[in-house]
DNA sequence: ACTAGATGTAAACAATTGCTGACTTAACCT
DNA sequence: AGGTTAAGTCAGCAATTGTTTACATCTAGT
């Protein structure tokens, strides 16, 4: 049921776009790229059981059998994902000044939408069933409590210190918390909360939890 | 709430076939509370969507097909699983004392398992994309929030008081993180805390956002 | 220009999904 | 007892899943 002629005459028509020709190089890192960020979205907002492959492809406008090509499977694509929102999720907490972890967590909560550190913490959090997705996912929020509670006197190997470590993993777990309500569900006021609205309230919060020492 | 009846009920069924078919009594109440139970387990540490019909029915030890039957459908089965763990937190979350709400969500989030109000608030988060779901969350999030917030001066219709409604609901979302990062990671100390390790930072996390009047 | 390898496409695979219908078996009632 | 109906079983469907295979087409190096 060979329906197209194999012949050299037949030329790509296109018939959804009516513009001009978009010509299409072929450039591997770009659909790997095009494909990660789809996948990211949708990772992100439904969850890993709920994504299918094809979905991802479709958004990338991609073919689905290269996400077999490009990450070995769907798992595979998974843990990339993981690993990039890790490293962005280093890359902006390795820089928020002690003295301004309020408002910096009221910024990106209040920031909603995939691209935000929200968003990457929220990907963080989805399960694949995965050891390797679960290796990842530790290794980043062990590292973004760390981060915090060093701030405030934590040091490793100080068992006194533990308690800081707590409280700190703590502030991470009440950020993520928002976060995820705000996402998941229509909650007012805290839903369409501001950060105007939000940073008055999480530096009580982190004051409590953290104090200056 | 998995009392097994002492009396005659108890009925695996043997896989290997054959042998003297243990005599089963048919009790579709009973069923259908089974059914229940392993669907609420599973969806509670799984998700919804990575849930298979067939997996619940083999935890509760019963034919697949009853879930159609009882439920009509997976969804089904779902919302009444919502709608079940509504109704606990509900009841759970009721009658504490406004002074004891630190050592009442230390208490609940130390205690890890789907049986306690932790388990029921995560089940509550999970979402299967059918709107009727989304509803039975939206109720039980906001009830709790405002029953949270009442008791620290909010009320309805009071626009000065949306403040207080606003932190409560930060308070429910920081209980709320702490409950999912605690069941879906290994991070220490705060995986392992115990209820005397929670309850001191909490107090002040709760003190800081909702001060006694 | 011409070939070789990279890139993309289409179709199909086996496995699994939720669900259904016809069937069997047990419980209850006179 | 018998017989009626609820409760449970079985096998299989149609759709969807992730993945692979064979093929087409583009790009780059000579």
């Amino acid at each position: 049921m060979t329906a197209d002629p194999p012949g050299p005459a037949s030329r790509k028509a296109d018939p959804t776009t009516g513009g001009p020709a978009p010509r299409r190089r072929r450039d591997a890192a770009e659909t790997r790229q095009l494909l990660l960020d789809a996948a990211r979205r949708r990772f992100t907002s439904d969850g890993y059981a709920a994504t299918t492959v094809r979905d991802i492809a479709d958004d990338a406008g991609v073919n689905v059998a290269l996400i077999s090509r490009y990450f070995a499977s769907k798992e595979g694509l998974f843990e990339a994902c993981l690993r990039a929102a890790g490293d962005e999720v280093r890359r902006t907490t390795g820089k928020v000044p002690p003295d301004q972890v309020p408002e910096a967590i009221a910024r990106q909560i209040a920031d909603l939408g995939i691209a935000g550190l929200t968003g990457q913490l929220t990907l963080l959090l989805r399960s694949s069933g995965d050891a390797r997705a679960d290796e990842i996912r530790l290794g980043v929020l062990r590292y973004s409590s760390e981060q915090l509670a060093s701030a405030r006197g934590w040091r490793p190997d100080e068992p006194d210190s533990e308690r800081v470590l707590l409280r700190a993993q703590m502030v991470l777990a009440a950020g993520l918390g928002m976060a995820v309500l705000r996402s998941s569900t229509p909650l007012q006021p805290l839903s369409s909360a501001t950060e105007q609205d939000l940073v008055g309230p999480l530096r009580d919060l982190v004051d409590a939890l953290l104090p200056p020492r």
